[in-house]
DNA sequence: TCGACGTATTGAAATCTATCTATAGGAGTG
DNA sequence: CACTCCTATAGATAGATTTCAATACGTCGA
């Protein structure tokens, strides 16, 4: 249910697709996303809002910790929904 | 050989997601896309400039004016790219 | 060659974005 | 309760982006 400039819009940014990357692996709390990046740990969180906001990756708190994951399935939704739009 | 950050920028902006919606249908000149938006005309020159140098639109000058047509192959190369890159 | 037309480029203004530091808030531990 | 750890939010700043008006450039017709 996203708009495909959103998407693309969340996607428009190196550390962002990087985060996507190594959450493709694996889920990962924010500080060992921290920990892979040469970045403060509010920017992290910053870029982790915007790909909440679009369902590209889920969070589920542990403790202390929150635990993001990729959300395949909406990235794939999302992925062909831009495809169908440039290409139909 | 598109990067995939840059493919991504290029698309995060409404008007050029429509304006390739536009080019899906049929090649254009300049001043007809500008008819379909409200907006002025070095705007639509600007999109169009940043479409092509991803090589998103090809190009092809006719008299005066010049046409621009989407270039499907590399389209669908990126989101390929893209995908391969999200989902693997 | 001159003028009109179609498109691209330049320069400026407004808005948006990425990033930082500082700090707040919630969870566990002593 | 007090303190520490983990994450999110707030506020500020620098840089990027979108847009426009003005103008330059190339092409065609008179």
């Amino acid at each position: 249910m996203v708009n495909c400039v959103e998407f693309c819009k969340a996607l428009a940014d190196d550390t962002r697709q990087q985060i996507l990357g190594l959450l493709k692996e694996s889920e990962m709390c924010v500080s060992d996303i921290v920990a892979a990046f040469d970045m403060s740990q509010p920017t992290i969180s910053h870029h982790l809002g915007i790909l909440k906001r679009l369902d590209l990756v889920t969070s589920r708190k542990e403790g202390k910790q929150v635990f993001y994951a990729i959300n395949h399935d909406n990235v794939v939704e999302c992925c062909g929904k831009l495809i169908a739009k440039l290409d139909a």
